[in-house]
DNA sequence: CATGAATGAGTGTTCATTCAT
DNA sequence: GATGAATGAACACTCATTCAT
């Protein structure tokens, strides 16, 4: 598994200084460690097959330990979700946000986006296999919640800049192209979970194909 | 409900001409009508919370009787899920089979694949939410099903005799070229689902972006 | 277990003459099967401590197939209810309804009455227990239920008798006054219950005890 | 909530004189509070889906401290009994002990019993509804408790000076005689509970009731 | 072949009770 | 003593699958 790098962000060490008592700090710790054992078990069993049982043996912890913690299965889930893309959005801020070159900017984010899908690629797995067990009710309320605007807004920033440096195209409108984006990334990312994970030359090569795809598109320029 | 036209074929009336026996037909007779009822259960309920009595009700046959002609409840879906892509390739070979100019040939690959979607979009929503209910294992037998490579052949070749005729760039591998297609067209599609169904004349617009956005890309030309 | 006598009744046998097919008849028996083994296991757990396995295991059936004939624990707990009491109006109509003298009436209410709870104290032991587990919710769907208000009009009728005979007071509300007949009776049952089930010379005398007192006050005449 | 006014004397404070020490005396005010708490609980929630932590925190306690007082949820739960009891006894003992016509004993008896019965409907309210939750192992247990004892004793007496002031009938066995005017008493009460809670001059009226028909009997007098 | 009643393993969730701090 | 996090057994209910008719 190899997604505990953001655990530590999230639960609040450094940043919040004192911020936390020790009774919440082992409170959030533990809430990550059942987070990481349902990150692990739905990875391997999917949404519907994973039992709360198996989360709380995966985690140590009884069943209804879990309770403690996530007031549904479902919760439990979104929590999950809502991490992975917190976690994201902190790693593309970071990345991109100091850089004035949209171009740059744009393979930075390529990059680092195909780098942090490749390192959750467990999770993210579940995530593209069954959005929501079957009715997008949930996933609607998913792509609502503040965490999937707040990443939006930074893709469609980084295409506004984009199109400010006439570095892309203005025929079309920044959320229709950011959406294409998306797209073309989504499935670079799915084709990525099908074979065995690539090393970092690999992966920026394939950024690399996906910006000179995104930019300059597959026609033949005469 | 907007996919029984494909069913006849499937069925094998016609071309096979004197081929099936009439109990074989009648076999293949019931086995579409529980398909039919399945699809419409699926789309309605998602994979996980169809109920195969829920199914035989719809498909006015006893709960058992699907057995004798589905395995099981997946097999079931499986099942589906290849008539639509054999559906799709049909309708595909018979498009584009005669167009000899390579951009119209994208045109309206794009343009009928589109359509293709919308028309059962009921059923390839459920698709896109849950690819086989969170095991990626059979997401992975299905991918390797000879429909599947039928499929990929196809697009593979359009790509192909893009390249030829100086179309499409030929600096990537064309299997490469035909993911990203696939993977743009992929989204546009979600994105289609999302909305209310569109009419004609939407489609061929987004055909067109597709079309545009694919061999001209994103880029500002300078 | 002493209360299989109305089972028949309420199957149907006889009465409705060739109005069940096979299977309509199958299904009630084996509905009045779980309903007699809920019977005993209600009888001995109580309500809340017994277990839809448990009343599965007693009727000799799977657990799901006892939801194939009651929605929900509730459901069944209701049905049986329903049956008693029905059972009651139905024993209590034919010993009473046709005698003629209010006081022989009474009388005969009584003794029948105390006779049937007797015979089914098994089950009403529960229902004083736990008249529906603690909200009074429920107890208010049933005390609104037809049978109920049936129960309710046969005594009625019969005070109200008594007070045209003038056998009964009728400075109070017949509704009053049936009421007051109610808890005499219903704890005088109550007392039954605590002891071994009485002999039938035993019963008679405790019918007398209720209708002296009923009538008569337990006020000294001077 | 209507019922803290008891809560002193159970205590002890008054009586015992200096008989608790503080560390006793303190215990005993705990207690208190949690079984306040649990009336409330209870009343509210019924026995079964009271939950312990509701009452903890109700009586803004820890869960495991509910354990130090109190053995069991059943416990609990039988202390509040007794204890409602008991101060049942109590108020009687007071409001008849220096009577002595004994047709004003009995009406005293009734309407203070009527009012306190009143007062406390909330607890009783469930103690009708789930006489211990379905086993009458327990409620057997209960109505041989000392205090149970200790009221029949106290029915018992009022009837017997009854019988001797030649004021109730001694053609039957004065426990039988109170048996009966219990139950016309209960259920009277049932009734009070449904309806909303009614002023003293209802009240007056409804002992007038009970006791011109426990007198005087439902029948016609000639 | 068709039927549909029966099966029973499996699931999410609650809650009385314990015990380390 | 007090705490409240942890426990894990228990339970109602569902549903894919089977098989006697």
């Amino acid at each position: 598994m190899n997604s505990n790098s953001i655990t530590e962000e999230l639960i609040g060490i450094g940043k919040t200084g004192a911020a936390l008592t020790r009774k919440e700090r082992d409170k959030q710790l533990r809430k990550a460690d059942i987070m990481r054992a349902a990150e692990r078990v739905f990875a391997q069993k999917g949404y519907h097959n994973a039992a709360m049982q198996d989360i709380a043996r995966e985690a140590q912890y009884a069943t209804g330990t879990v309770y403690l913690y996530f007031k549904d299965k479902e919760a439990l889930y979104f929590s999950l979700l809502e991490e992975k893309i917190k976690g994201l959005n902190l790693v593309l801020k970071e990345a991109t946000g100091h850089i004035a070159d949209a171009e740059d900017r744009l393979r930075i984010f390529i990059h680092e986006s195909l780098s942090y899908f490749q390192r959750n690629q467990d999770f993210f797995k579940i995530f593209f296999s069954e959005r929501t067990k079957g009715q997008l009710v949930k996933d609607a309320k998913f792509s609502k919640s503040p965490i999937m605007a707040q990443n939006k807004e930074l893709v469609l920033k980084i295409i506004r800049s984009g199109q400010e440096q006439k570095v892309v195209r203005n025929d079309f409108e920044a959320a229709q192209i950011s959406d294409i984006l998306g797209s073309i990334f989504m499935n670079v990312v799915f084709d990525l979970f099908k074979d065995a994970p690539r090393d970092e030359s690999k992966l920026k090569e394939m950024s690399g194909f996906i910006l000179d795809i995104f930019l300059n598109g597959a026609g033949k320029k005469r």
